[in-house]
DNA sequence: CGTCTGCTTGAACGCGGTCAAATTGGGTGG
DNA sequence: CCACCCAATTTGACCGCGTTCAAGCAGACG
């Protein structure tokens, strides 16, 4: 049971985001559980290695079972027919990846962002170990609950916010997620390309990257690297984000 | 106990859609449960009558536990400061409306698009009923994951599809809904006005109106009233839902 | 019969997509 | 260490679709 702490480093996050994902691989790790269910599920626990790419979960494919993200960055996605694709999240060290019923095809491909470490269950298997183990049952409740808040605040945010709006609600989100984890508080790596953005955003590659340059224009952030974001007006990145006007494209260079 | 059965007549979905409303008003009133939790189940239950427009849940305000669908049709949605609004899902007889935890406020609003009776129980109850019940809370999950796939490939149709293609899949999605409950097969009533159809598709009124129009001329579909949807080509209208084609928006009457 | 709400239609505009090309920068091998 | 290469990003120019603004229309109800 120690053998999990032989995590690799992880491929692209390495220069910045090497905090937590060490830590605890184990399965809920960032949830508090008693000492003794913890133990027994982690006698269930296998463990899959990622490189940078690899696809983790094909839609449609049968049972994935119940996935988390001991390191790395992964993007879940669903594609169309002629290529079309929809990123419908991206997660992070401690997140819940995918979880399936027993016998059901995953809904969702997730392939991975960096190179990546997850913990796999059977979905047979956490089923019957919930069942005697109710903490855990509703250990997976609130994280199901808190995935459809997210999943829902994004549809409004793909369905209703100009472009502008959507790459600061997106730049925040990101935000939020590492000042939580300690760092330089208003700097973040994006480990996903603008195309993987721009996917999950529901806009193309080259709007993404406009907007990038309007937000350093505006004096709202800078980028060292397209991959390093620096906020430099807080205020007005929430603004943004938050449905708070800007006109729509260019124009208003706004000094 | 009996006194569910009491359900109002459903204001809207009168003419075509009082099947399976009246039956089952209890909580997982689709789903197996053994009788003993069943009855147990029930007593948990209170039931919460809407008139069309009432609001069942406000956004932000404080957990309004496991609420499920007896008998009507709401809406679920998020809104802007500055009044754009996403609707991220219409809600059936049968279906979970939300369910929160403990303490946590509601992160949609709701809405009854018809009249409406919900099946409303407190979520620390039934937390702790699940606890000691492992089938009912298999059943959260079940549906949680449902749920969660079904908000993912609504993401796909907001993010990736043209206005004709997010219009099929709903109409798509409103058939299958009660083919499998039943009814003349290829019609549906939609209770929803326009509006609400443009806010869950991400478009504006006048475009979702055209496109019923152009649906119409292209002779995919008749529309004897404008909530009563007659389906004339399937398979055109299933090749337009996964993204196959068809000019953008005008142009080409094809006869 | 009048009013009101929701639906449809028309016309024009402008944002974001599309196509195309230049530029940057990270990684590799000489 | 430098030169090179390829992928990712950025920038430019143009165009078309969906929004926006503005009337008409139709059915439901008092």
């Amino acid at each position: 049971m120690e053998d999990f702490l032989s995590v690799p480093a992880d491929g692209e996050a390495q220069a910045s985001d090497r905090r937590q994902d060490r830590g605890r691989p184990g399965l809920f790790s960032r949830s508090s559980l008693d000492p003794v269910p913890r133990a027994r599920l982690d006698h269930l626990i296998r463990h899959v290695e990622l490189a940078k790419g690899d696809t983790a979960v094909l839609e449609g494919e049968g049972d994935p079972g119940l996935l988390t993200v001991a390191s790395g960055v992964l993007k879940l996605y669903k594609e169309l027919h002629d290529g079309r694709r929809q990123v419908t999240g991206f997660r992070f060290p401690g997140d819940l990846l995918t979880w399936s019923l027993p016998g059901q095809s995953s809904a969702v491909s997730a392939q991975a962002v960096t190179d990546a470490v997850l913990c796999h269950v059977d979905s047979q298997q956490f089923r019957e170990f919930s069942a005697s183990h109710p903490a855990v049952g509703g250990l997976l409740q609130d994280m199901a609950a808190a995935e459809s808040a997210k999943l829902q605040a994004h549809m409004l945010t793909l369905g209703r916010k100009t472009p502008i709006e959507k790459l600061a609600s997106f730049l925040l989100e990101m935000l939020r997620r590492n000042n939580g984890i300690g760092q330089g508080d208003s700097q973040v790596n994006l480990p996903m390309t603008r195309n993987d953005i721009a996917d999950y955003l529901g806009l193309e590659t080259e709007t993404t990257s406009r907007i990038f340059t309007r937000l350093k224009e505006e004096g709202i952030l800078a980028l060292p690297r397209p991959n390093r974001v620096l906020v430099q007006d807080w205020p007005a990145l929430e603004r943004l984000a938050s449905g708070g006007a800007m006109r729509p494209f260019k124009s208003a260079r706004g000094t």
